[in-house]
RNA sequence: GCCGGGGUGGCCGAGCAGCUAGGCGGCAGGCUGCAGACCUGCUCUACAGGGGUGCAAUUCCCCUCCCCGGCUCCA
């Protein structure tokens, strides 16, 4: 059967089928982290969730060239009007690139400890500075941006439709943080390239004078450098639709003419710390790998695809618990099937054949990651049915294999092996049960518990049965 | 103020016009020396409140209340 995958574009606010220009292929661009700082959890959140979508699509056949950029250089800050970049130097006292090379690394390294695939481009805005400074100089040609001493505007009422993906209204930008620039025609007009101040440590040559690049710039330009014109989907987090989104749509379509530049805009919703937004003066900023000294990658990502990507996730432990809860019970079924003996029909296996269906298609409806995983604990619930009635399996291995291209098509358990005991430990355990089954025959139970007891804590459960014992291995 | 997203059973969390989400937890029973696992039943005719439109509304429309986010810092 073929499968139709629907979206929820935040363009329109509306779900859409899933048609790429190019059948078979998804030109995918992500934003990724300004790198000033260590990453956190919410970034985890964002990166995890494209994670599952791009392997999602990547499993239904699709090639996706993922493309995630790194912006090291003009993104500013609302306080100082500076660039978080020099913010970040200024803190740790060294030069703004080494800070962005620091935070780099760590935010690679972050990726990969959390099993996130890598992007086929890592582009990094202070590598495109020369088709920045290109693209800006093409706007003003074209009539979009006015230079206003050493800087450059984008002139939000030249380009029809601004507004268009965040709902926003052009008269109704009033409201600022920052007194903006009394040279802007309009408060709306934002920066595509800033003068820098003097003595300003990360600055590059340009024709209108020494300038830093202005935030939103640098994802038209390594989008289109990258994808083309025009690309499939345009990933990030929510609070990016405005007006970093907005500002991109406008930059880009007013360079290339064509339009749409993206078809679907997919944002993931926000994270929450107990009900918190993260803030560091809350003490509740919780780095990615402060988290992975805590919690196995699958966990976090078992915890993250709990809620839909669209919807606000709420960390807590508690949280945390219920998801350990539920990878457990995957685990298990996964470990009992692999010590499953052949024999018996294909039962068991055509029930959870039903599953994957299942599973397929609640990825296909927004890719909503609750109702996949709804479908792979059904799979696990059946096994352990199953097998904890004493009923042949049929096809362990086959059946495992359903389940782990489930968990593996959302990015989980991918280095999945059953726990297993070396063969020493195998003998002495055998002997351990065989001296606790005497022991139970005699009715020295206390004895026997203490066995039982003492195994759990080493992470071997013991469970008896009609048919003699059961070893679960935690390990 | 403007724009957007929400309020689902004890908790988490899908669904969004008719049909069981799912998980966790709790209770009772079965099986067990006990525990666990597994089985059966219950908690569970839940959808913020009030109107409206439908044969039919948790799902659409309006109003009210509450929460959260964005409005040039953020994934």
């Amino acid at each position: 059967m073929t499968y139709k995958i629907t979206v929820f574009n935040t363009l329109g606010r509306e779900y859409q089928e899933f048609k790429t220009i190019t059948p078979g292929l998804v030109k995918m661009y992500i934003c990724g982290p300004t790198v000033y700082d260590s990453a956190h959890l919410g970034h985890a959140r964002t990166y995890i969730a494209f994670d599952a979508i791009i392997r999602f699509l990547e499993y239904m056949g699709y090639r996706v060239i993922y493309v995630r950029n790194i912006t090291d250089v003009g993104h500013i800050r609302e306080e100082s009007g500076m660039d978080r970049m020099i913010h970040g130097a200024e803190r740790e006292r060294r030069h703004p690139m080494e800070v962005a090379d620091k935070y780099m690394m760590e935010f690679f390294k972050d990726m990969d400890m959390l099993g996130v695939r890598r992007p086929d481009i890592q582009p990094r805005a202070s590598m495109v500075i020369p088709e920045i400074i290109d693209a800006v100089h093409k706007l003003i040609e074209k009539g979009f941006a006015y230079t206003v001493d050493g800087s450059v505007y984008f002139e939000v009422s030249k380009f029809d439709g601004y507004g268009r993906l965040s709902r926003i209204k052009i008269s109704e930008l009033q409201r600022h943080r920052l007194e903006p620039d009394p040279r802007k025609k309009s408060p709306g007009d934002f920066a595509l390239w800033k003068e820098a101040p003097p003595n300003y440590p990360l600055v590059w040559r340009s024709p209108w004078g020494l300038g830093f690049p202005g935030w939103h710039i640098e994802c038209s330009v390594m989008s289109m450098k990258y994808l083309g014109e025009q690309i499939d989907v345009h990933g990030g987090g929510h609070d990016l639709v405005f007006p970093h989104h907005e500002n991109e749509i406008a930059q880009s379509e007013a360079l290339s003419g064509k339009s749409p530049f993206v078809r679907y805009w997919l944002h993931t919703g926000e994270l929450t710390v107990e009900g918190q937004g993260m803030h560091k003066s809350l003490g509740n900023y919780i780095t990615i790998r402060e988290a992975l000294r805590r919690y196995s990658p699958d966990l976090i990502r078992l915890f993250i695809l709990s809620s839909h990507y669209r919807s606000p996730i709420d960390f807590s432990e508690k949280a945390m618990a219920q998801a350990r809860e539920n990878l457990e019970k995957i685990v298990d079924a996964l470990n009992l099937l692999s010590e499953a003996s052949d024999g018996g029909g294909d039962e068991l296996a055509n029930s959870v054949a039903l599953d994957v269906e299942e599973f397929k298609s609640a990825m296909c409806n927004d890719f909503n990651t609750p109702s996949a995983l709804a479908a792979i604990y059904a799979a696990a619930d059946k096994v352990r049915a199953h097998i904890g009635m004493g009923r042949p399996v049929g096809t362990p291995s086959k059946v495992a294999g359903m389940i782990l291209e489930m968990c593996n098509a959302l990015g989980l358990l991918r280095g999945f092996t059953p726990v297993r005991l070396a063969v020493e430990a195998e003998k002495v355990l055998k002997v351990l049960l065989d001296v606790r089954r005497e022991l139970r025959r005699r009715g020295l139970y206390e004895i026997g518990d203490e066995i039982r007891s003492r195994l759990a804590e080493i992470g071997i459960k013991v469970e008896d049965t009609r048919d003699g014992e059961r070893v679960r291995l935690t390990l």
